[in-house]
DNA sequence: CTGTTAGCGCGTTCAG
DNA sequence: CTGAACGCGCTAACAG
């Protein structure tokens, strides 16, 4: 630790002891063609010798872009937020762009300072997991910056966004369960609010209605924040005196929780629902998982922005809404209502 | 999107829209109490107006430090370092420090690249999981800034770290086994390399050599990356003639390996390993699970690095070392050698 | 092939 | 209470 506040050699401490000029060692460090062989190996001994790093921060200074681009997310600690911004990096990293990552910890109402703190850093970009229904941070931001969406639309904003099918996920996602024959399906969803919330609604609505089932009000529970509020909310619907022959999750962690109440509860019901998660193939249970690759929304979204940072100066392209698939995957046995045992089972069935 | 590249109003511009030099705009937003109530007003008119936003980057090269430290670890998909970041962060913003968050994506030859940028862009210290024996870079990497090392001790370095009770979780865990009678128990490793697997083999070796039985060479398997490889080491395992009674596993994704190796086999063998992880106690599956704070080991590297850093500029505390403690829990049927089917499954005993 | 000048946006220092 | 000068480390533009 030779470094005092603010210390470290400079291009100046660098030329000095290559005996050239700080322009030269830059130059030299820039790969620049017009430098004499000889002098290029004296400043590399230098800075060699020294343990020069060239300033990155000053050099954004200067060349007036951080090649840094900003992600906001709530909850790194869940493996689609995770999974995303690793698609992010990867794509970012090809194009010579880095990543500052910020993480609002479910707490919404840091949105918007997360996303000051990245402009004050001079991000040259955006992505965007919006955390609550309000986006006019967002708006804001993109006086500075090109923002991208993922995972929600954009809501009285004109931007990009990448998007999962889920309405279409839902839909098929429940098809299935009614095609088994349940007509009493428990709907698990995070606050209506939410983007997600409401078109997995949709979706669930939609497929009861081309089965010409009525869907039953009082079996659907919206508002689930965690996998705690899922469990409590589900253990209610298996007390109730006409409960639900199946349940439908709106995401993971709902499903998790809903897990763990039939688990308490000593039942097993067909659950259907959004994102797949680890070891769901060797639970045992019938599960019908809407799949999707978080990966690739992230390195959509990047590439959406990376594409509008290419056109800053023309007249900006249309704002375009990127669709990524969904994937029905079922695990576990499947049959009729009224099904079997918790822990039989046999290999999976896809 | 105003912005032109580089562009965006800057304190000059407040400055004239207020009518008042650059500098005074600095103090007020400086909180700097020697200026007229009238002026701030003015100002922070002129701030909002123009939608200005104070540049950090210039701001850091001028006060030569940049309120980041560096974060490296492996794989942020894998909750155990997903949650030391979350754990990093929490600390970090206690103490108005920023972080900057590198992943190396299992390629551990990109790490001395990661640890070299972040050094570009002066972070003021680094908090690294380093992910090969090998940790040359990191002591280059001590000439320019303070490092910690999370959940790895140093080799050859004289430097703080955060570790886990890695010998003692596994002694603990493996003790469990052998108390219900197990003899024949099988060692599924990471690569004997990493510090966690050395020493986690050898808590496994000790609780064995405590209970005066002998481990059984034929059934230690070091050198598991993933789950894959995890899985087909196990499946191997159970394939022997005389094959093991009891896994031991030492991390979540070779128990995962294991438990998936164990489900296609179609049997059921106790399995302990480090890592809780999701829906263990909803297995059904007699687990005993090393579990320990994720979050606590980031917060206490946090901590440590914060803390060197504020002793910059005396001489620096002699390194440190410091351990987050594990703790067994138990889920599933427990009881001895030749345990029931699959699926069968009482509450959890913890 | 190399050096000099100038300034990116800001804050410290010192004068008013 | 406010402003002017100077420099943080670097590089584009222009000499030589």
């Amino acid at each position: 630790m030779t470094a005092r506040r603010g210390g470290g050699p400079t291009m100046h401490d660098v030329g000095r002891l290559a005996q050239v000029s700080a322009m030269t060692v830059s130059r030299v460090l820039k790969n620049d063609p017009g430098v004499s062989e000889a002098t290029r190996e004296r400043v590399f001994a230098a800075v060699d010798r020294l343990g020069y790093r060239r300033n990155e921060t000053a050099r954004s200074l200067r060349l007036g872009g951080s090649g840094m681009i900003g992600l906001v997310v709530t909850n790194l600690a869940n493996p689609f937020y995770s999974r995303l911004a690793l698609g992010v990096q990867e794509v970012l990293t090809e194009h010579g762009f880095r990543m500052m990552l910020s993480n609002t910890g479910e707490q919404t109402e840091r949105e918007p300072g997360l996303v000051d703190g990245l402009i004050d850093h001079r991000v040259e970009g955006l992505i965007v997991v919006p955390a609550g229904s309000r986006q006019q941070h967002l708006a804001d931001a993109m006086r500075h910056v090109p923002v991208v969406l993922a995972a929600r639309p954009p809501a009285g904003l004109d931007t990009d966004c990448v998007l999962v099918e889920d309405f279409h996920g839902a839909r098929e996602a429940t098809a299935c369960l009614l095609a088994e024959g349940h007509t009493r399906i428990a709907f698990l969803g995070n606050p209506p609010a939410l983007y997600t919330g409401a078109e997995r609604l949709r979706g669930f609505w939609a497929a009861h209605e081309e089965s010409g089932v009525e869907p039953d009000n009082t079996l659907i529970r919206q508002g689930l924040v965690d996998a705690a509020t899922a469990e409590r909310a589900a253990l209610e619907l298996l007390d109730l005196p006409e409960g639900p022959t199946a349940l439908f999750c709106t995401n993971n962690r709902i499903s998790q929780g809903a897990i763990r109440a039939l688990y308490k509860a000593g039942t097993t019901l067909p659950l259907a629902g959004f994102d797949d998660f680890d070891l769901s193939d060797i639970l045992g249970l019938p599960l019908t998982l809407v799949s999707y690759d978080a990966d690739e929304i992230g390195r959509q979204a990047a590439r959406l922005l990376i594409d509008r940072l290419g056109h800053r100066d023309a007249e900006p392209p249309a704002s375009r809404r990127v669709t990524v698939p969904t994937r029905v995957i079922r695990y576990g046995p499947h049959g009729h209502p009224g099904g079997r045992a918790f822990g039989s089972t046999p290999p999976p069935t896809a």
